[in-house]
Parts: structure tokens; C-alpha cells; sequence
DNA sequence: TCCCTATATTTTACAGATAAAACACCAGGT
DNA sequence: ACCTGGTGTTTTATCTGTAAAATATAGGGA
């Protein structure tokens, strides 16, 4: 059986025969796999009332286990500092995260969890990782391995490429 | 040398080792990769005044080589009715797409390319598609052609499970 | 015919994202 | 001490997308 994705390759072999198409196997497929992921595999988040980029930042500092500044969080989940103000806001205000100025420098502000926060994340991970296995659970984990490890190599490419360094 | 997501992944197994973190191995790589692209790969579209989503629509009437209702535009391309609605207008206004109702269901109106809007995707394609293949250039092409098939795997058991079917 | 329900599309109201500007502050040179 | 250029963060204006309501119409049955 064929995805959509094949289908749309041949319908255009049709239109230009004469056309490379071959990047469509590749990111047709992956906007098409991320397209229908991200509208079932945050099920969970929603019913927590968090977003997708909500949970990253919760995520970002408890697997980092240290307070970060907005521009860490910025970086590290690949947001614009503004996305990171109006979301560390929302955070704020829930009291899943807590802020504590600079000593030093009066610009920069401190990001932390709070018990609450870190309480939620612990208990919300474990439930979003589960779902998201059942999600992929029909796929033979020796094909899901092969396909991380090529996912693994497009994305060092890309980083690469395009450029984006922590320090 | 390691990716982001690996890097995380060791994050998250240092404070949780017995979570199960694998569905991050595949699906946080999608995501990630799919960020990077994104930001990357619209570069020739934006330049000619064009969104991601409105070049779609213009792709799946070229190839589709036919009239289409907006909701058949809906599904095809994966979107919401009303922003169907509000790119139809867009591309009507820029006169690339144009419009006739229908004779039985006035209700239903018939999208088509009008000659405008034949050549720049034509000419916009074969850009496009260069220059996405100029981004993957740095993975061997047989290693493209097994991520390709596994992506493939992928989406078609998401689209079984998630289960969009066009007619 | 007149109603009722279903369907195709658009409009409305609102939430979320971004770029650019604004703001606040630091640090080094004069 | 006072500029100056740079950095960290927030605000503003604006745009896009969506859900839900509104609109318009079809088509079948009482």
C-alpha cells in the first residue's frame, strides 16, 4: 500500500515527468508525519491545559535541573524571545515556574520550576512518552531504531547547515 | 558526534532512568527536524510572496490537473475550511487561482489555476524542489532513499491510526 | 408545498506567533 | 563622570490559524 505522499510523487511524475522529485520523499513525508503527530500526540498536554511549547520549556529546565534565563529557554527550545516572555508569563501565573533577578545584572532574570511545576512535569512525562510510544508501538522497534538513527543524521546535517549552536 | 535530540535524551535518562525515553528518539527528531526545515526550505517561496500552505494549494490544483472545491482543497492539503477560505481569497485577489460556481449546488464553487497561476508554479516548483535538494545534498542518496521508505512506513501507519482518508 | 436535517462555505471572535521597536541595563573607552 | 555600542527582555503592531456561529442551499419526507 502506498501513502499519500507516494501518491502525490506520481501524480506530479505525471505533470513533469522530466523533475527531480526526490526531496518530496523526504520532507513531503516528514511535514505530512509531523502535521498528523502534532495534532494527536499532545492529547495529553491539552487535557493539562499546556501547549506543545509550553511543556518544552517545563521540560527544558527540569532535564537541565538548573534556573535559566529567558534567552537559555529561547535557545534551547528554539523560540524567539518574545514566544519565551508570553509563555514563561502564562507559566508564572499557573506558579509552575518561578522568577528571581540577577545579582549582578539587573537586565537578567532567573527562570526556575516550581514544586508545583516540577510535580506536574514528573507526573505529565512519563504519560506523554507512553502515549507517544503507543502512537509508534506498530511500527517493530528495530525499524523505529533505524529510522531515529537517519533522523539523527538528517538533523546533525542540518544543524550544521543552518547553523544553530548552543554554547 | 551527536544530535540535539540525543543530547537530550541523555539529559532526560539522567534524571528519570527508568522512563522509557525511546518515542523521543523518533518523534523529537521529527520535530526538530521539521523546525529546522521550515525556517530553511520556504526561502524561494517567500521571495515570491508565497506561504508554505498557499503554495500547497497551487501545487494540488497543478497536479491534480483539474478543478477542486475548497473542501476538496481542505482535505488534499490538510487544512481547516476557513483557511482554505481566507488563501482561496488570497490567491484570487493576486489573480493566481480563479473561480466558477457551480450549475446544480450553488452552494459549491470550482477552483482552477488561472494561466497566471500555471506558470509561477511551474517555474516556483523546479526552484523549490533544487533548492530543498540542496539542503539534503550532504546525506548519500541511498541513505535519503531508506529514510524516505521508513518515513513512508511511518506515515502510513499514522494515517491508519489517525485515519484520513480522501475519497 | 413546507419543514427538517445535512452539507458547503464564509464570517466572526479570539488565541498564538513573529518582527521590529522600545526599554533597561552593562561595560569599556574617553 | 559621561558617552557609546551591545545585550537581555518586554512591548507593540500585525498576521495567521482555528473553533464556533452564521449563511445559504440542497434534498427528502409529511
Amino acid at each position: 500500500m502506498e501513502d499519500i505522499v507516494a501518491q502525490v510523487m506520481r501524480q506530479w511524475e505525471r505533470i513533469h515527468p522530466e523533475l527531480d522529485i526526490t526531496p518530496i520523499a523526504v520532507i513531503g513525508r516528514l511535514n505530512r508525519c509531523v502535521l498528523l503527530l502534532q495534532q494527536a500526540a499532545d492529547a495529553p498536554l491539552r487535557e493539562h491545559g499546556l501547549t506543545r511549547p509550553e511543556f518544552d520549556i517545563l521540560g527544558t529546565l527540569r532535564r537541565l535541573d538548573r534556573e535559566l534565563t529567558p534567552s537559555q529557554i529561547a535557545k534551547e527550545t528554539f523560540a524567539s524571545g518574545a514566544a519565551v516572555t508570553k509563555r514563561v508569563r502564562f507559566l508564572e501565573e499557573r506558579e509552575l515556574v518561578s522568577r528571581r533577578p540577577d545579582d549582578r545584572d539587573r537586565r537578567v532574570s532567573h527562570l526556575a520550576l516550581t514544586e508545583q511545576g516540577r510535580l506536574l512535569i514528573d507526573r505529565l512525562l512519563p504519560e506523554q512518552l507512553g502515549y507517544e510510544g503507543a502512537l509508534l508501538e506498530a511500527m517493530a522497534p528495530e525499524r523505529q531504531g533505524e529510522l531515529a538513527g537517519l533522523l539523527g543524521e538528517l538533523l546533525l546535517l542540518l544543524e550544521g547547515r543552518l547553523g544553530v549552536r548552543q554554547p
